[in-house]
RNA sequence: GUGAGCGUAGCUCAGUUGGUUAGAGCACCUGGUUGUGGUCCAGGAAGUCGCGGGUUCGAGUCCCGUCGCCCGCCCCA
């Protein structure tokens, strides 16, 4: 590529889409759309442009370096949202006083991150949000996963292309409990717990040191680890109360009940960083393992208070557009008939320019989707065209047609043509 | 921040131990075909080989630098 070249390249991690690029973004959008109102999700949306200062007090001052920041030119601190969730605190809290909870909100919110690019990983996506704010029940996350989980067999995915593996922090809390982790090294133990797999296990068993976790208590966190089901997980308890424990064993019951059970998987390793969950926490992956996570969510209880609003419970859930498209292309999902469905219509010459346009508005009227030709074109040139644009119907005006009073709209995947009168 | 790979036509790429005017497929344009599209035939246009420097009689090829893309790691959604 020539310097000229690269300067019409888009900015490094951000998408231009052209129109075949657009035709699957749009079919993953609508598919989002129509799933969650189909789940009786209403749709809300927001400024792109955040205080930065509402970012940080969710996610600390580290944030700044991971994201779009800057200053307008009053000096304001702002940032290009980074995701949804913060600035959707924002909104309940400001009228906390009037909404009518539950409420069950989705946006589907473009996003940015300044940060290393990488497979299904851009500066830019466009992410569907579901949250549920002021149910404390188990049916909250029930109705976040199956709605995500019905977007993804909407777009053509059957159950056994992805799993959603789902955990509980409060769970996990009681299982280092009762293999004997103080409360005050939880949170270290999340955090070292989140990594593994991704380093070695010593590094793993420096980090709970470091956090305080006796070296003989580290023994038993890695034992959490290979807890498989929630059979061995109820041993583990021995008897001992789990209010987490039942809540996990509702929402799977939940999602059975919807027919979703295969996919759904008890995956203890599910941490989800030191965001801000408190509760269930799940994450969707392709079953062979080979993309990010597709959708991830969880509870929150401490979200709206820390924006400044009153305590209030909340359950949510990300799903971005770049993973998804990714599992669609290798499963050869990303096709699209939508093109064939409209109308193009041309004429031979200038002279039968005016009935054309006549007959394209005639069309339009009728709410056809009519693509009227810009100038004269010989037949083959115009067929040419209506075939390799995908056109349903073609309608070519020449002189003849005129004389004889009638034009022919050819069904160009059966070649007949229809006689329709002037 | 870090490691690897790749930059040759609009796209995907080939290009031998350095050797004349740098190729293919697809796409595009024109004609065969002044009333009909997926095939066919003929022809055509299109590349300062990412950029800069170096070695050499000679560089797409080797060396150095630089920019870009991309995959992984760190981190994270």
């Amino acid at each position: 590529m020539s310097g000229d070249k690269q300067s019409l390249a888009a900015p490094r991690g951000m998408r231009d889409f052209y129109p075949d690029e657009m035709a699957l973004q749009c079919r993953i959008t609508d598919t989002w759309r129509a799933s969650a109102e189909r789940y009786g999700f209403q749709r809300y949306d927001a400024c792109v442009v955040e205080s930065l200062d509402l970012l940080k007090r969710k996610a600390g001052e580290e944030i700044v370096e991971q994201i779009y920041a800057f200053k307008d030119k009053s000096d304001r601190d702002l940032a290009l949202r980074p995701e949804m969730t913060p600035t959707l605190a924002r909104m309940v809290a400001a009228r906390q006083g009037s909404l009518d909870l539950p409420l069950k909100w989705f946006a589907i919110a473009q996003c940015f991150r300044y940060e290393r690019t990488t497979r299904g990983r851009k500066r830019e996506h466009y992410q569907l949000n579901l949250d549920i704010i002021g149910e404390p029940a188990v049916t909250a996350e029930t109705e976040v996963i199956a709605a995500a989980v019905d977007a993804l067999l909407q777009l053509g995915l059957s159950l056994t292309d992805f799993r959603v593996r789902i955990s509980s922090r409060a769970l996990l809390g009681d299982i280092l409990a009762a293999s004997g982790i103080p409360i005050e090294h939880h949170a270290a133990t999340f955090l070292a717990l989140d990594k593994r797999g991704k380093l070695p296990d010593e590094k793993i068993a420096e980090l709970l040191t470091e956090a305080g976790v006796a070296s003989e208590a580290q023994g038993g966190v890695f034992d959490v680890l290979g807890l498989t089901d929630l059979d061995q997980v109820r041993d583990l308890l021995k008897g001992r109360a789990s209010a987490a424990l039942a809540e996990l064993e509702a929402c799977c019951t939940g999602l059975t009940a919807y027919g979703l059970g295969d996919a759904i998987v008890f995956d203890i390793s599910v941490i989800r960083g030191l965001a801000y969950y408190t509760g269930i926490v799940f994450e969707a992956f392709d079953t062979e393992g080979k993309l990010r996570a597709i959708f991830g969510g969880g509870r929150y209880d401490n979200l709206l208070a820390s924006v400044g609003g009153r305590p209030q419970t909340g359950v949510g859930l990300g799903f971005g557009d770049v993973v998804v498209a990714e599992l669609l292309a290798e499963r050869g999902l990303t096709g699209s008939d939508e093109a064939r469905g409209r109308i193009t219509v041309g004429f031979m010459t200038i002279d039968q320019q005016p009935i054309a346009r006549r007959m394209a508005a005639t069309l339009r009227s009728q709410g056809e989707q009519v693509d009227l030709a810009l100038h004269p074109e010989k037949p083959r040139a115009f067929f040419a065209r209506a075939d390799k644009r995908r056109f349903a119907k073609a309608a070519y005006i020449g002189p003849d047609d005129v004389t004889q009073g009638t034009v022919r709209i050819k069904n160009m995947v059966t070649r007949e043509e229809e006689p329709l009168p002037v």
